[in-house]
Parts: C-alpha cells; sequence; structure tokens
DNA sequence: TTGGTATATCGTAATATTACGATATACGGT
DNA sequence: ACCGTATATCGTAATATTACGATATACCAA
C-alpha cells in the first residue's frame, strides 16, 4: 500500500492531478514565477534564484518538464527552459470550468 | 532533511503551492468534480464513487478541506462537504495570470 | 437502549517526495 | 589538453503521502 492507484481513475483526473501535482510545491511555483519575469527562456541563473541547492533545483526542474509544464534542453554551459503554454492553458481551462459550474447550493 | 522549506518562499508561492498540491491527486480531482456533477453538498455517497476505502476517503477529504478547497462539516449521519469558491477563484486567477503572459519569447 | 449506518481517527506498512553532498558530464575559453 | 562554469545524476537521509484494517464516535430509527 502506499502507492497512488492511478489506474482507478479517468486520464482526465489523473492529468489534472499531475499537472496540478506539479504547481504544488513553492520552489516550482518561484521557478514558474522566474520564468514568467524573465519573460524568455532561462540561460543560467536559476539556481542563484533559488534558497536551494543545485541538485534539488536541477531535480524540481525535472519534475517539472517530467509533468510538462517546461519544456526545453540544456544548451552548451547553460540550460535553456521554458513554460509550456498548452499545460498551463490545460490548468487554466481547467479552473475555469469549476468555478464558472458555480452552483446555487451553498449550504456550507 | 526532507522536510519543504516553507519559510524560504513567499506567501503567495506557499499559498498557491499549497492549493495545488492539494488537488494533485486523481481521488481528489474526483471528489471535486463529484462535488460539482450532484451540483450541492454532498450528502452521503461520496465513498461508493470512488474506489478506495472508506478512511482513505475520508483522509483526501481532510486534506481538501486542510487545504481550503473544501468547506463543511458532518450533519447527523451524512457529510455535508462543498466547494469553496474563493480558492478555486485564486487557482483560476493565477492561471489565467500564467496564460495570459505568455511571451513571444518562444525558443524552445 | 439497542442496532444499523455514516464518518472520523488511530496505527502502521508501503511508497513517494524533498533535499543535498559527492560525483559525473558537457561545453567554452585559454 | 587543461581549467572553470553550468547542469545532471547518484546515493541516501529525513520527511510526507497514500492506503487501509481496526476501532471510535455520532446520529437516527425502531
Amino acid at each position: 500500500m502506499g502507492a497512488t492507484k492511478t489506474d482507478q481513475f479517468t486520464p482526465r483526473q489523473n492529468r489534472i492531478a499531475k499537472l496540478a501535482k506539479a504547481v504544488g510545491h513553492p520552489a516550482r511555483v518561484a521557478i514558474i514565477e522566474h520564468l514568467l519575469k524573465v519573460d524568455q527562456c532561462i540561460c543560467g541563473d536559476i539556481v542563484s534564484e533559488l534558497p536551494l541547492a543545485q541538485p534539488t533545483v536541477s531535480q524540481h526542474l525535472k519534475e517539472l518538464k517530467n509533468a510538462g509544464l517546461i519544456k526545453g534542453e540544456v544548451e552548451g554551459n547553460s540550460i535553456c527552459y521554458c513554460l509550456d503554454h498548452e499545460a498551463f492553458k490545460a490548468l487554466d481551462e481547467y479552473f475555469s470550468e469549476v468555478v464558472s459550474a458555480k452552483t446555487s447550493a451553498e449550504c456550507c
């Protein structure tokens, strides 16, 4: 026990969960924020922006990439990562749906 | 080591991460979906909708509540939980911002 | 008050995540 | 070829999450 029963849920549920999970760490939120701020692909400098050691940052980047939130490759002596717009759009659409489906029932 | 360094990040980063993390499990996405579908507070029946045992579902509900995504209380022999609209709005706004901040730089 | 039903909590095993030192890899400059 | 810089991977310790059986709690109905 302990492992998530991925196969028991729908592909959509798993996809949203995977994307949201990747956003579910402040370091990764900070990385996303930084990618937005520099308004272009990261070419170095991520580590110095975060209060974490270099291997830890690398690991977070790997998870963001694995979840499909960022894309890019290492280019020579620096990395070139940027946000994957499609993934964020999927999240945006999901939460828009939830918000707009607001029910009239407010018993709590 | 191993614990998230929460105090090293901004409150906003931590808040978004906390909310997103709570969505980051397919069982919890399924619970949210169910809450939307029944279009009202849950009055029983969550366990039978999910492929998980009752204590596990209860634990997931606790986490959703702890993160602020749902609110409600136990009422007699059934629970009365519903989505906390504000929390989802916060997520919606966050991802809208990210999506709309799409940069022209697309080097990857 | 006893029994049935519904949810929560406890305890705990299996697994996953987080963090980082040490080390590997890869490129650019000299 | 060698060095400095930048990123990735390995190994591993600390912690968190996930899942569920057993049990507790709370309510309603008869």
